[in-house]
DNA sequence: GGCGGAATGTACACATGTGTCAACATTGAA
DNA sequence: TTCAATGTTGACACATGTGTACATTCCGCC
């Protein structure tokens, strides 16, 4: 069998080197993950590296893939996910911006940073885009808004959230909840209703005061 | 007098390297702008930069002087230039995301970008965001939205534009324009009149088919 | 015509990064 | 216990970047 993965007593992994590339990603953009820093944060020989990755590149590529696997997929989860009013349909995907477990804001930000230097990037992220996008504007033309509606409210949507990432913000989980309801009146046009809003709050931990 | 900036037969200058700079950090980010490379794309040798700047922390700082003065302004004029209604108001701050004389998009993400590796910059950044969107709350107040309405369609507009840059699309100016009146009526909730949308257009050189 | 500052170039010292190689250590299994 | 696969390491060769010291060239001006 493939024991590759499994943990032996040895210090090094390929997750282990993955996972501070990823740290480092996040922290400082794709131009500080290098190996020999890496390889002084994991407290190994910098030429130990080349055991589990071919090269660089392919420590890169391992970053690409968790991020397409982690944050597009949540958006068009939550996106079609049960509700039976279009405020109900938005909080649900409204639970991406709030929980880190579906998306990962500063992952995103930071993989669409590096699309300025690459163009193989850059194609990864608009391909997203589409994907996320789309979801959404299927989302509104179930409810019933008319084509062209749809598409801008989906951006506008998607948009505000991605500028949102941009801004890198920390703001409170109670200053983001006060506007939440604002936010759904002017995505979807209609007012949220009160328990509604409660059993959101509710998954998220929240206690409007 | 100063001459150092006249234009006496030489090749370089503090403007050229500049100049040079600003485009490798819109082509590929902070990590760029390195002297060596930038020597060569100005046909100059490496060292004659030092004559100019200091050390490269100066260049940079020249970068950042340059968008702090470029972009913010614009949208605290334009948002408070003279408009009849709110769908006009909008329509001059959109003037913005049309006209790279007053707003220049690509110089935004790329310094954005930069943030992420720089406390500086990220608190630059910041400042920008805070100052653009209290004047954005205040058109809205001035016509009559009240406080947290105000706040929330002001954050709104500013990010959708910031989450639009963020995805370095590259559409058509017809098909911007299409979606136009959409967004002026999700922000504002007002349908702007025709009138107000055609002065728009045509300030912009677009005409509708 | 020659002086002086503006602008450029060459050579050096140094730092940080990549990737290869051969040697060495550790562990589980035959 | 010995072997082979799994890891680890230091030395080497190389590339790209920074900044300084010092020489050189060009130009306007007196």
């Amino acid at each position: 069998m493939d024991q590759s993965l499994s943990d032996s007593g040895w210090r090094g992994s390929q997750e282990g080197w993955l996972e501070a590339a990823y740290d480092s990603l996040l922290e400082s953009g794709i131009d500080s993950v290098k190996i020999l820093p890496l390889a002084k944060k994991l407290n190994l020989s910098r030429t130990s590296f080349y055991w589990f990755f071919k090269d660089r590149e392919e420590l890169l590529d391992g970053l690409v893939s968790r991020w397409r696997e982690k944050n597009t997929g949540s958006i068009v989860k939550q996106s079609q996910a049960y509700a039976e009013t279009l405020a109900e349909a938005m909080l649900n995907v409204f639970d991406c911006w709030l929980d880190s477990r579906l998306f990962d804001s500063k992952f995103e930000f930071a993989v669409r940073s590096w699309a300025l230097q690459s163009e193989d990037i850059l194609q990864e992220v608009q391909e997203a885009d589409r994907t996320r996008m789309d979801a959404l504007a299927g989302m509104f033309k179930r409810f019933g808004h008319p084509e062209i509606g749809a598409d801008v409210r989906a951006r506008t949507t998607y948009l505000v959230q991605i500028g949102y990432i941009s801004m890198q913000s920390n703001e409170s989980v109670s200053l983001r909840m006060k506007r939440i309801p604002e936010y759904i009146a002017i995505y979807t046009g209609e007012t949220p209703q009160q328990r509604e809003l409660d059993r959101f709050f509710a998954r998220h931990g929240y206690k409007p005061d």
